[in-house]
DNA sequence: TATAACATTAACGTTAACGTAAGCTTCAAG
DNA sequence: CTTGAAGCTTACGTTAACGTTAATGTTATA
């Protein structure tokens, strides 16, 4: 599909219309409108609402969805912002990397309890410490 | 350290007191108390908070936080209790497992976009997939 | 012993991220 | 042609997660 209305795109991404209408109105998208003044979403408008909903997953608030969309759309042919997007770009990843190393850390523990759990030890000690 | 005062604990994670407050007030803790009425924190209630703070960063809400550690919390001494906790821990762990994936996902695109940046390239094609 | 630093409860304020309702227009189907 | 579904804007309501203030009590220390 080419263009989206605004209820597909609700339907779609399991939301609701005033949540859309709420990420237009803070800056996150910019979708065309028809001369009836009907959004339009393109295929472009749908793939930044899959990174704001993966963004949302994660835990990170719109205002900091908004600033990573954002400076990745501009292209960045200026050196200079070419050089910050790069930075920003590194920052992001390293945070990346520590959240899916606490998630590694995270999943090892509640695999320990589970053993535990179903060898029928409670362990106090070791549940002082997890707890 | 055996015992914490509430702004020592509010220090060392970097949140308000009255943070730490709250989260008594909704249930995720329950600090003793000494004879003038004030908290105090022991090592249990620390480990407790550091899984709190984990749960924030990934974005949980403090109502599903709750209820993961206080499913954990109590020790499933009973058949049923038991086997409610290990489904549950299940459950959460595919969780886990399909939040790792989706991150090492998003990893892998920043740093194809990343390299396409350094390559000086814009390649708006892709920039539309990705945006 | 005074006094600053820290504690308590109670209560009202704030902000993000929507929900909901009203009043209007537009569009598609019978 | 009407009628119901969908869209629009405006605006007020709601909830989670605290912030802030007030009024008061406690503790440490110079």
């Amino acid at each position: 599909m080419l263009i989206y209305s605004i209820s597909e795109l609700a339907r779609e991404f399991a939301v609701s219309t005033r949540t859309i209408r709420y990420y237009e109105e803070m800056g996150l998208i910019c979708p065309e409108r028809n001369q009836n003044s009907r959004r339009i979403f393109t295929k472009k408008d749908y793939a930044r609402l899959k990174l704001i909903m993966r963004g949302k997953r994660f835990g990170f608030q719109l205002n900091e969805i908004k600033e990573m969309v954002l400076l990745f759309d501009q292209d960045p042919t200026g050196q200079k912002q070419l050089v910050r997007t790069l930075g920003y770009g590194k920052e992001k990843i390293l945070e990346i990397n520590e959240r899916i190393e606490e998630l590694q850390e995270l999943k090892i523990e509640m695999e320990e309890m589970m053993r535990r759990l179903e060898a029928g030890i409670s362990l106090p000690r070791q549940k002082e410490e997890f707890q």
